[in-house]
DNA sequence: ATCACTCGTTGCAACGTTGCAATAAATGCG
DNA sequence: CGCATTTATTGCAACGTTGCAACGAGTGAT
């Protein structure tokens, strides 16, 4: 008939080993938790003395500070937010854009959350999600259109974003982009190099401002060259599949089949290569070809194949660093950047 | 000479269009804090006229509690974090598993964030850092180890987490697997129906329990068909590489090769046909071939290959679902579960 | 009319943090 | 020595939420 004690059921969290606070750095200091806070923040006003202390007592029952508490008070979430689009991506991009994320937001405060969207549409909702609902300090969007109006929203709401890709608006945001201009030209130059004079360029996607960047530059440098130049989107096609694969075989036969091929995408490089093959058309005789490389696979399979790389990890670092410094406050001018392509001719 | 008035600067936030909290829909409703409070979570004892006054006035102004303040009074995250470690994956492996589970956490509360991490030791010290910290509610991990110390360090905190994988330990835990061992009696069979007598398994990694299944369970079919087996350790190379090609091409030579083959990855696969093609082995006629598979490149390459399908995307909605079945309490007894390998016959 | 009880609602305190105004102690100046 | 100024520290309130004890009003029994 024992009572249960009154003061029992205070604890709301589970009080296993008790996580170290404000308050505990104040009672073994004898400090107040007002000097504690503005001495762990560095402030400037207080002995030099005293600051040691806190640090010595803060280090000694490892205090982190409260990530709901500093929330409420400041906002400040200490988080940034990748939102993925579902759409056609480069093979293991996710994995590279996430883990370069993960390299530069090591030895911060961040955390990292990834929203991942099925599509474009509903990209766009999760972004206002997110800018209604600070829920984050700051967005990272990949597959940028060239009006897209996830970046349209974070400009109008002055909300810290960055893309990866650049866009056509007037106002100037912070962008990481890989620099398709270049890799346009160094394909074109290559090919023409190699004595073609009728190239054909294959994209996956015409929605992304990427897309307008390398047509038109192909177009540039193909009449800067004298050869002929021709575009074929195939957005609707499975990237990896028995259809692409057909694609390839079909070229083989065409009368008009381009001297030199440019892709921008491993998976359906390989793929399409393999048809080709399978139309008897040998590599480096009857077609040169070209593609943007994210991973190892087609070099493997393909190791006479010249590729272009572009490191998704690397942009995931330049990505996060731009963000950060937005984030402080630098303005949107300074924080544009290309990546710059990496040529691997293999003959 | 205008002083700035003197309750200026109140506000911490921008008070850009100024977010709905539980007292916005007190004063609308003219309620108390407690009451909002208590009727948005279900209160069994408020009038029904009174809820329903509630949630008109909730929705109305677009009201969504808050992550800090529901995280700093209750000590719930409403956060799930995926531990990647940074070893040998399949094809796309994060993409699909962060997708399943943004499939799965759509529609709760929950969002996901994502700890990178380079190496299982690596990974060892951000689950403690997730523990210690409180910083989620579950823990989902993947590429589980036999032993895995991660594992063991949840269990002994009794923290809610489902692993990718299953473990030796004794205690159960939740988990969700693919069902190894049925994939290589299926593979074995499939093999042996086509008439290999000797059949070699190429595996690569050997830190995971996955690991041990399989090999176990080669070993037993084998020896009921009354095959030979033998098992390769590829952990050192990588997955695409000209290194792994040149292993199928060694093979292709070797007086003992194997007329059967299993692979557990596709990208190793993708390079070991290959060498083997150089070395002039024939599929279906030198040797017979399966995969297991996650995304569709290798039967773009290769489309005579027999695969056997992990579907990771799906395991990401199982593992997601288990983990929120475990935070709210359900015991770990019911909470594992396998999935079953499909397979793919091409021929 | 008083009591005990239920029903529906409310006030208060607390979670961990920080900005600000206020304090106390030490110093400078006339 | 008294007053103003600087230096170092502190108390208080607030961010948005929830658990709990307490409240007043109504009901029915005594």
């Amino acid at each position: 008939m024992t009572k249960s004690k009154p003061d029992a059921g205070r604890n709301i969290r589970q009080p296993r080993g008790k996580r170290a606070t404000l308050k505990t750095i104040s009672e073994l200091t004898g400090l107040s938790l007002s000097t504690v806070s503005l001495s762990l923040r560095g402030g400037a006003s207080l002995k030099e003395e005293t600051r040691q202390k806190v640090e010595a007592a803060a280090r000694s029952v490892g205090y982190v500070p409260d990530r709901a508490g500093v929330r409420l008070r400041t906002g400040k979430t200490n988080v940034i937010a990748l939102v993925l689009d579902g759409s056609d991506e480069a093979i293991d991009f996710s994995r590279h854009m996430i883990r370069g994320i993960g390299e530069a937001i090591g030895g911060t405060r961040y955390h990292l959350t990834v929203m991942p969207e099925f599509d474009r549409v509903a990209s766009v909702e999760t972004v206002r999600y997110i800018l209604e609902n600070r829920t984050a300090d700051g967005v990272i969007i990949t597959h940028t259109g060239a009006r897209d109006r996830r970046v349209q929203l974070m400009m109008d709401h002055d909300f810290p974003f960055v893309s990866h890709g650049r866009t056509e608006f007037f106002t100037p945001h912070p962008f990481h982009d890989f620099h398709a201009e270049a890799f346009t030209e160094l394909a074109v130059e290559r090919l023409v190099e190699k004595g073609c004079r009728d190239v054909m360029l294959a994209i996956g996607d015409d929605t992304t401002n990427n897309y307008h960047n390398i047509v038109r530059t192909l177009e540039r440098a193909a009449a800067r060259h004298g050869v002929k130049s021709r575009v074929v989107v195939q957005k609707a096609i499975r990237p990896a599949s028995a259809e692409m694969r057909q694609f390839g075989r079909d070229l083989a036969d065409r009368a008009d089949r381009p001297d030199g091929f440019i892709c921008d995408s491993e998976t359906r490089a390989i793929s399409m290569l393999c048809g080709l093959q399978d139309g008897g058309v040998m590599l480096e005789r009857d077609i040169h070809f070209i593609c943007k490389q994210t991973s190892d696979i087609l070099s493997t399979v393909f190791p006479g194949v010249d590729t272009i790389e572009e490191d998704v990890y690397a942009a995931g670092v330049e990505l996060t660093r731009l963000l950060l410094r937005r984030i402080d406050g630098e303005p949107a001018e300074t924080l544009q950047t290309l990546s710059e392509p990496v040529a691997h001719w293999r003959s």
